[in-house]
RNA sequence: GCGGCUAUAGUUCAGUGGCAGAACGCCUGUCUGUGGCACAGGAUGUCGAGGGUUCGAUCCCCUCUAGCCGCCCCA
């Protein structure tokens, strides 16, 4: 009989791998705490048409990624209904925005979320079915300022501040406006007109694309294509006055805020919603999967799904790829303990106990060792888990005084009981 | 969804058509209150799963599964 194992594309993060993902996910609470954005929790499945409406029927996320079922009826009379495990969160968000009317407050919501997402592709590298992201999402009615330039400036400048605050070095901001919808479908038409007349000289991907989808040969990263695709025409000259106008101003905010960024004529993301500022954060060494984050404004998307006009700009980030990345950059390391606790002998396991009790309400991290062990096996267990150990035997017990050594100066002190846990907070080597 | 590579001890990986190997890690002892070093000893595997060829398969063939790399796409 074959052993159960998790199911492809996704997998257990064991205590090794979860201290990281926490840290991450505290960075990120107390950075969007500061910004003034507050949480929200939508449902992992949705109505299909949600997506399918949001994200587009086009996208290869709607036509061939989802995970989607027929919920089954529970009456003859019932419909069955279609559901989908969310593949993204933005539309689940704006869902929940319009729903609930957040627009009648007139304020501007400004929202995160950080929670699994599903996508049925092969895994590899930085991919899988199951996957976490963090996003947030800045939208509102046009009064409150939802469409200034100011909220995407202010959201870039907050992701760089967060991957700094992460110990993220060496990403890159690349960034472009695709334009209203209308410029868009312009660009296409100019795109589909330029590319006629050469794409028979370009890779067989880029002849499909120039009839699917134009907007992809600009993402090309075949070297003989990229010369006819330095002769294309690029998006920034099919902008209207307001969305050249509104970039300028992005950009403006930005160098003031001294936040570095790459204009990249060519990024286009996939996502139907996405209208004028698009931008990535990308970093080496992810492989094929270089992307960090990915967002952009949706100054239509509320509309699309129903809803009152609500422009919005949003990110989402992928929690696993910062995991590796981070991993990458050996920022990481699990935390040793404050304190391991060594008993000499079975007999000293409750005081012993009692000890890391007094010691744990103050705070501290404290791994408690074993009475049995010989105290050359509770040193080697020590030192893999704890900066210091703390001896407690007979002597130790009598006299009120503890034995406790310092793995980092290998430097042995007697400290009175009544001081330990102030003696232990400080940091190792001290 | 497509193409390539891979799967052997806890981990990283050698290896052979005829009893399964190394390093590191782990356990024990030298050492009954002092780790990292040293020395001596020890345990561990359905050789990813299923089928086929063969006297005999971990090795050759097929199928499946999973991982990695690339494509597609994306976080």
């Amino acid at each position: 009989m074959s052993t159960l194992k998790a199911v492809r594309g996704t997998r257990d993060l064991l205590p090794s791998e979860t201290a990281l993902w926490n840290r991450i996910e505290a960075t990120a609470r107390a950075v969007f705490a500061r910004y003034n954005f507050g949480e929200i929790r939508t449902p992992v499945f949705e109505d299909t048409a949600l997506f399918a409406r949001g994200v587009g029927e086009e996208t290869d996320i709607v036509s061939k990624e989802m995970y989607t079922w027929e919920d089954r009826a529970r009456a003859q009379s019932e419909k069955t209904q279609s559901l989908t495990l969310r593949p993204e969160n933005t539309a689940g968000v704006v869902r929940a925005y319009i729903e609930h009317q957040l627009g009648e407050t007139g304020q501007l919501q400004k929202l995160y979320y950080i929670g699994p997402q599903f996508r049925r592709e092969r895994p590899q590298k930085g991919r899988y079915r199951q996957f976490s992201q963090i996003g947030a999402e800045v939208i509102g009615p046009t009064s409150a300022g939802s469409e200034s330039p100011l909220r995407d400036a202010e959201v870039l400048e907050m992701l760089a501040t967060l991957l700094d605050e992460m110990g993220i070095t060496g990403w890159t901001l690349e960034l472009n406006s695709v334009g209203s919808a209308a410029d868009r479908a312009r660009y296409n038409e100019a795109l589909r007109a330029a590319l006629a007349p050469v794409v028979d000289k370009m890779c067989v991907d880029c002849q499909r694309r120039a009839v699917t989808n134009p907007l992809r040969v600009l993402d090309c990263k075949v070297a003989a294509d990229q010369p006819i695709i330095d002769t294309l025409p690029v998006i920034s000259d099919s902008l209207d006055e307001a969305s050249r106008v509104h970039f300028a101003a992005v950009t403006a905010a930005l160098d003031a805020a001294g936040v570095a960024y790459t204009r990249n004529h060519r990024l286009v993301r996939g996502l139907d919603y996405y209208t004028r500022t698009t931008f990535e954060f990308t970093h080496g060494g992810l492989g094929a999967q270089n992307a960090l984050l990915g967002g952009g404004r949706y100054d239509g998307l509320s509309e699309m799904l129903g809803g009152p006009r609500a422009p919005g700009i949003g990110f989402a980030m992928g929690e696993d790829r910062l995991v590796l990345t981070l991993q990458a950059l050996e920022a990481a390391h699990a935390p040793k303990a404050d304190a391991f606790i060594a008993p000499l002998g079975e007999g000293l396991n409750p005081a012993a106990l009692a000890l890391a009790k007094e010691l744990r309400r103050a705070g501290l991290r404290v791994e408690l060792g074993e009475g049995g062990f010989r105290l050359k096996k509770s040193f080697e267990a020590a030192d893999k888990t704890a900066r210091r150990i703390v001896i407690m035997g007979e002597d130790e017990l009598q006299s009120g005084i503890l034995t406790v050594k310092d793995f980092a100066t290998g430097l042995q002190t007697k400290v009175p009981r009544a001081e330990l846990a102030v003696f232990l907070s400080k940091p190792a080597g001290e």
